[in-house]
DNA sequence: ACCTGAACACCGTTCAAGT
DNA sequence: ACCTGAACACCGTTCAAGT
């Protein structure tokens, strides 16, 4: 009677979370396969669809992983709400990076597990204690998951398993020509750390503000 | 002598060009394939490969072929800075939308063809004049093109081939628990036009205002 | 110089069969 | 109830061979 975990089943070997989990440790650039998670866990490919019904359930499962690993509880505490706001943001936006392939994940899987409607209900919570109407608090709330996304998948495909400081030199090497482009090439020592955490909070900053002037 | 179309070969009965305009004719949910636009042109998959070194140089042609269908003239012309951005965005997130799967490919292709630059180019201008540093304007270039690009990624998952007015629908029948999320709850009305033209245009605003107060 | 046949190493998914 | 063997319909890519 002790050993139920979940349900009654006893001859089960696996289990959809042990399959998520599985795959959690499989971003490597891409998004983890399920021949890839079936060969890790021992098993055949189709015995994976036991469990879930298909590739698209272990996408949306990983997504809603994905955002509980960047700690919703940094929406929460003293700090002001912008604070708050950043806070989050950026510790996502690492999370996306690091795991190689997790930022795509996004944009084939909806939102909607208890994770993405958390931080959801987090950041209306947020906007509206800076003031704005429940339906400003929305729009500002999809802004800012736009530009964590955005901001995460262009810039996890422009680093490619290489370091932000490889990638800003890789850029700075490059010759402009300024008869051609001008104002690139006088602002390119700039145009070169677009994927570094510094453009990553001016431009979540300036998103923010206009939030705010609502 | 008057057949040689770009280089003296004569057997050559394929082109780059030919192969990318083919590939912009395939997108339907999925990024076109190397089999199948090879299909389309009645070939095999590897005589592309005379033509194309692999399937990312087919992803950075399409790139560059979606930004100039959206007419970065629209940048141009002597409507306000604002207009100009505004109108050049809904145009390519239109673009992208019709075009499905249009809007991934930007997040496994760099973008540096010659249409990227000059959309570059023209959008520091527009933030020149709006009385920003060089530096500060492409902070502000980045951010647009993230929100843009994020955005109708997001938005293109969302639809999926259905149209607007249906996604809103289903999403406004969704029934959210007031007791566990309520601000959700009191704000679900506008969250449930996320993926529209309005919301686009909304958060662009709010961006663009503050980068405007820099 | 261009195109192909054949092959390699992958995908997700289905379905009848075994335990 | 769970897992598998075998198959289907796909991928991108390579390489030796044909013309």
């Amino acid at each position: 009677m002790e050993e139920k975990t979940t349900r009654p089943g006893p001859k089960r070997s696996l289990s959809a979370e042990q399959i998520v989990t599985t795959a959690m440790d499989l971003f490597d650039g891409e998004t983890p396969s399920i021949r890839g998670v079936a060969a890790r866990l021992g098993v055949r490919p189709n015995t994976l669809y036991t469990y879930l019904p298909d590739r698209a359930a272990l996408e949306r499962a990983l997504v809603d992983r994905l955002l509980a690993e960047a700690d919703p509880d940094l929406l929460l505490g003293r700090r002001s709400w912008r604070r708050r706001i950043e806070d989050y943001a950026c510790s996502l936006r690492t999370v996306l990076l690091r795991r190689r392939g997790a930022a795509a994940l996004f944009h084939s899987a909806p939102m909607d597990g208890p994770n993405a409607m958390l931080v959801g209900e987090r950041l209306l919570a947020l906007f509206t204690s800076a003031g704005l109407s429940p339906s400003d608090a929305s729009r500002a709330t999809y802004a800012v998951i736009v530009h964590v996304l955005g901001s995460a998948t262009l810039t996890a495909a422009d680093l490619d398993g290489h370091t932000e400081e490889e990638v800003v030199a890789a850029r700075q090497a490059v010759q402009i020509d300024p008869e051609l482009l001008p104002l690139t090439a006088a602002a390119w020592s700039t145009t070169a750390t677009w994927n570094t955490e510094t453009q990553f909070r001016w431009s979540l900053h300036a998103l923010l503000d206009g939030c705010a002037a609502r």
